[in-house]
DNA sequence: CCGATTCATGAGAAATTCTCATGACATTTC
DNA sequence: GAAATGTCATGAGAATTTCTCATGAATCGG
């Protein structure tokens, strides 16, 4: 059973008391309500019986604002306002126009390409932010499993029904070694050579390469973790180790030929990137952004 | 008949949002809203459906707002604080210890007496402002039955059936003189010898005096208006002429030996001093002020 | 003083919003 | 991994709210 309790002030009431008091009558506030007059004549009398005072002084034919309704129109305008403005914001986040795109790599990668195409994405959505989240609780999926992001760029698919995955590109992880290095003579190199090298690489990947060489048998001879893609490339230019960096971050350094590229000699070290989202209705600017960086896989080139 | 119609939202979804955001599920926000869950349920598919997009994820047993559900709640705490806040305030006005006084004598005099009597009214009713309206649209009378004044001063009292009068304070209408004039010794003067004087006057008095005077067929050699009662003063001890004055006002003055006061000799001038109120539920702080008026007649001294 | 206009009111219809009784699904526990 | 527990979803129907319609009463202006 329902019990009839105080209940408070509703929107219906506030829009009663400006319409009221910017129309003057209550049979123009009615019309522009688009009701009948009857029906604000029993709103108004149900609201000053539950406020326990006068809102409007009759005044002949004219409704003056009382202290209390001068009260009331001033909430009313606020919170009208703020209604409408939320209504807007509403249309405009489901058109996409506007809302945050919280993405994450959950390695550096992303530092090196994605700026390229901000441009082009903030010239079709440009209130919408996008959030570059470099450090999040546990693993990239899970974050969005949480919802804690709304786009994640992995070299992995998910294996959850929750998560939805499709391929964005594919990269080859290249050699990087000094321009002297026998290697990059022949252009290619066994990965078991890399047990005699001391392999510099970047903090944020060190877990994903070592686990992948540890599986092949490999164990580099030393291993230095440097925390900037440049210094890497400067200790490699000095000689005093190799990399792995996958191509298009390292094409930079390639152009100045201070170092030299060159695949595993087996067969190139293939990562597929894919782009990971939280299954169920999006934004439909993440689907944009996908769309986006599908259709410009990572080069050094301009985006249209 | 009533037509179904995409009605915007209600206090009720923002409710509903914001108990939701806290608690995390729909069972406990059904609790804190004194309703069944399914009540919410059916509410939150009610506003999504016209929303047109989800406003929480259901992740498992969580609900997690979508970024529309973020700016709900943004909404929602806006406009809940602010009708938080206009309860409080309409209880206060209600109670008396919030609001505003509009208040006119329609002449100067209130401006003599009234400052002393605010500090007490201030301190029974710290958060009512007292508005003194000098100038005003058409008559006193009118400005009440309009609405633009909460309380008048007047010396005499209407007759209108929209208006309550209640008599505040008599007082005496002095004749100030000269030191050195005839009628200063025999402490009265009769009305008719101003026809030999000139009146100095206190233009917003003017009207009243000058067909009061009319009345009694008696017409000043010369009328000079000044604006400022010190001003009239010193005209007056300059021996330029004479003043009607209330005694209240003119206290100061005589007490300086600068001038002296002195009765009409037929019989005093007396004026009867009403407070006129518009007619219906006011705030009590205005019966407040009058009983503070009433206890406290003019006088110089000061106020318990 | 009459006609036009306005607010107020009562009755009953219409629409909304709830509760109750379940079902379906996920998570935790043993 | 089955049972226990807790969550949201759904349909039906009751309870409540809120409106419209049809009037009455009061005010205003010529």
């Amino acid at each position: 059973m329902r019990i009839s309790h105080e209940s408070a002030l509703e929107i219906r009431h506030l829009q009663l008391v400006r319409a009221v008091a910017e129309t003057g009558t209550l049979t123009a506030a009615a019309e522009r309500l688009c009701v009948t007059q009857s029906a604000l004549s029993h709103r108004l009398r149900e609201l000053e019986q539950r406020l326990g005072s006068a809102v409007f002084h009759r005044q002949g034919r004219r409704m003056i604002p009382t202290q209390t309704g001068a009260r009331l129109l001033a909430a009313a305008e606020q919170v009208l306002d703020e209604l409408e403005r939320t209504r807007n914001d509403l249309a405009r986040l489901s058109a996409g126009e506007l809302g945050e795109l919280r993405l994450s790599t959950g390695c550096y990668t992303a530092y090196h390409w994605l700026p390229r195409l901000l441009p082009a994405f903030q010239a079709r959505h440009p209130r919408v932010e996008i959030r570059l989240l470099p450090e999040l609780m546990g693993s990239l999926f899970d974050a969005l499993r949480r919802r804690e992001l709304d786009l994640a760029i992995a070299a992995a698919t998910p294996d959850d029904p929750q998560l939805d995955s499709q391929p964005l590109f594919d990269d080859e992880t290249l050699i990087l070694v000094h321009p002297d290095h026998p290697a990059a003579a022949c252009g290619s190199m066994p990965l078991a050579e890399l047990a005699a090298e001391r392999l510099i690489i970047h903090g944020s990947t060190r877990m994903a390469y070592e686990s992948f060489l540890r599986r092949r048998g490999i164990a580099p001879r030393e291993i230095t973790e440097l925390m900037l893609s440049e210094a890497i490339v400067e200790w490699v230019a000095a000689g005093l180790g190799v990399t792995l960096m996958d191509r298009w971050a390292a094409k930079r350094y390639l152009d100045l030929g201070i170092v030299k590229g060159v695949s595993a000699a087996e067969k190139p070290l293939r990562r597929s990137w894919h782009a990971v989202t939280p299954r169920g209705e999006l934004p439909n600017y993440v689907g944009a952004l996908v769309e986006l960086i599908r259709s410009n896989p990572p080069t050094l080139d301009p985006v249209r």
